[in-house]
This record gives structure tokens, sequence and C-alpha cells, in this order.
DNA sequence: TCGATTGATGTTAGTTCATAACAAGTTATC
DNA sequence: GATAACTTGTTATGAACTAACATCAATCGA
């Protein structure tokens, strides 16, 4: 039961998934099989699926939404839900923004032009939406939350995903939070004019 | 080019979809090949993938999209953009929901329940996107649609899913345009309490 | 120190989705 | 009636993924 086994799984894992990043950004996403990131990584591919359940999970992982549920319980209740969230992410955002720009783009990149990717992306999604509508409700009460509340919710996910999707159109020029602060914007203000 | 080979094609596509859904009803969709549907319908399983690029896309296939579009832009361009998509949807929901519950319901089921399927809804719902975010803007501009009509899309978009999941979960028995108005409502009134 | 256990890994073989190349049948047209 | 166009079947192939079993290294008990 030593450490010594954790360390070691580590360090294949991160084998595998920069190896998986390196080959999907020089030959594409389609075009790298799984055996030749295994090869790459120095394992088997069989050892590949027994650190990710598939292809697509190397890419998919992401583990913000626990901070993200936490943020938004956080908030004052009294605020409406919409600003709840939005307070929520906001206060967070330009630190993570700063931090971790660089791979926030390059896999924002990959998600949204690998069409299997940017199928699989909704269920990511909707691990994030889970994480507002929890953070959103009271943590006494068993049921299930509210249609309001889940709507928020989903309205959100959809707001970010909008804001992240220009910034990546615009080849990560913009500024980030300040896309995401406009797409809430939209949101709140419902006689905004169209183009 | 006789109109010989529309019927004869028209029906072994309808052939293809309705195997297809006997066996997923029956068996469940991932323990269904395409091997077996192609079978039941009295042809090989290369024909089957002449008629439909991938399995998934014998349930995913839907035509509301140019109909929203339209709906959207026949909407009085002085409304604000999110009343202009929530009462162009509304106003043909009702209508759509009494000729094609039984239909609509099965459907979706299959969809939310399904994970491999459930992923490459997504696109389906990006279809939807795209429709409301062209339905609000003027055909005459050539330029991509402002992020504020974008988002207002994708929140519409969400809040529709939303209110179909809620459907879906409560097996059928409520009245979906209903659940509908109320995702819009949340949406409206930013100051709704949450519960 | 030795042997048994545990857990990670490799090997091999198989299933399924999906695509491609080519052959064969059927219909339309001249 | 023969040929061209289209549809379908056959067969082969590639890649994702799974399962069964063997193997190897590290740990623990004696």
């Amino acid at each position: 039961m030593a450490h010594w086994h954790e360390r070691k799984k580590e360090r294949t894992r991160n084998a595998l998934r920069e190896a998986a990043f390196r080959l999907f950004a020089e030959h594409g996403y389609e075009e790298t099989t799984v055996a030749r990131i295994a090869a790459e990584a120095g394992v088997s591919h069989m050892t590949f699926f027994r650190y990710f359940p598939s292809k697509e999970d190397v890419v998919l992982h992401d583990d913000y939404d626990p901070m993200l549920e936490e943020l938004v319980r956080a908030q004052p209740s009294g605020k409406p839900p919409l600003r709840r969230v939005r307070d929520a992410v906001m206060s967070a955002m330009p630190t993570v923004y700063e931090q971790e720009r660089e791979v926030l783009l390059i896999r924002s990149r990959l998600l949204l032009t690998t069409p299997p990717l940017r199928s699989r992306m909704a269920e990511s999604l909707s691990g994030s939406q889970t994480a507002f509508e929890r953070g959103l409700s009271d943590p006494a009460e068993a049921e299930a939350p509210p249609l309001a509340s889940r709507v928020v919710a989903s309205a959100c996910v959809a707001a970010l995903t909008t804001a992240i999707t220009a910034w990546v159109e615009e080849g990560g020029t913009g500024y980030l939070p300040g896309l995401m602060e406009q797409a809430f914007d939209a949101l709140e203000t419902p006689g905004a004019r169209d183009g």
C-alpha cells in the first residue's frame, strides 16, 4: 500500500496525456490512434484504456465543477439566481484565466473543432450545469432542483460556452473574462437590440 | 430518373428506421447491432450506412430547424430578441405537441437516456441554435451574428432542452408547452427565487 | 531471507462501428 | 435489345474497445 504505486501511476498517466496532446497537435485527433499514443508513452494499448475509459476522455477531463458549486453556494442567497452564478463565476475567472490561459485555449480549440469531442463535450457541460444547480439549491433539501434553477443553470452554461466559442474563433486574442461579462449582460438585459 | 427509385429508396429507408426503433425498444440501443437492423430490414449492413451515415443518425434526424428560423424571422423586430424566439417557438409548439406527442416522447427518452445519443444530441441542438441566430439577424448582413444574439439563441435552446428533460423525467405526464413557458419565464425574470 | 500475495501490465483474441474496392443485379435510355 | 447509370451485396480492412489469462515487480508475513 505504499505511495510507490501512486507516484508511478501518476507518472504513466501524465505520460499518456502528454503523448496524446502532442500527437493530436501534430497529426490531428482522428489520425492519432490509441495504439500510437500508448507506444509513445511506452506502454501497451490496454494500459491506455486502464487509465482512460476512452480516447475522448484524455481531452475531456476537467475538474472545475466542485469549485464552481462551492462558489455559487457561497454567494448571498438574497441575490437572484442568475446573479449568484454570474458573480460566482466572475469572481474566479480572472485568476484562472491568467494562470491557465494557454492550456485553456488549446484544449478549447481541440474540443470545438473536433466533431467527436464536440459531441461528448455535452457531458462535460452537463457536469457544470449540475454544479450550478446544486450551488443554487439548499443542500438541506433532498428534492430535485426546481425547473427555474435548472433553466438558469443551463442558460449560464450556454452563455459561458458561447463566450468561449467566440474567444476561440477570434484566435484567443480577446480577453475571455470580458467576453463572459458581455455574455451575461446579454442574458440579463432582455431588451437588447440585435445587429 | 423515374420516380421509381425514389419510392423504393423511401421504402427501404423507412424499413431501416422502423426496424431500428423496434429493436432499440426491445433490446436497447447499444445491444442492437447495425448488422441486426439491416438484416431485419432485409438489406446488407452496407446498405444501412448508405442511408444513414452512422447508427446514431437513425435516431438523431429532425427537421424543425428551418421552420424555427422562419418563425423567428417573422416576429416583429421591435421585440427584444429573447421575446422573438419565445413567441416564435410558442406559436408553433401547441400544434406540434398535439400532433406528435407520442413520437416526441419516445424519441426524447431514447435521446436522453442513451449516453452515446445524448452526446451527439449536442450537434442537433447546435443546429437549432444556428436557426435561432439566423432568425434573429438581418439576412442582408453577411457578418457573423453578434455575441448577444448568439447568447440569447443558446440560452433559449438550453431552456427548451431543460423543459423537455423535465417533461421526460416525469414520464411525459405534464403539458410540454406549459413547461416551456415556465422555462422561458425563468429566463426572463432575473429576480426569481430559488427553492 | 524466502515464499505468497497483490496489483499493474502485456499478450492475444474477439466484437462492433465504419469505410473502401469491386462485382453483380436492376432499371432507364438510346 | 445493348449499354449506361444507379443500387446493392460481398469481402476486406482499420480502429475503438473488451475480456481472459499470463507475467512481472513490489510488499508483507514468517
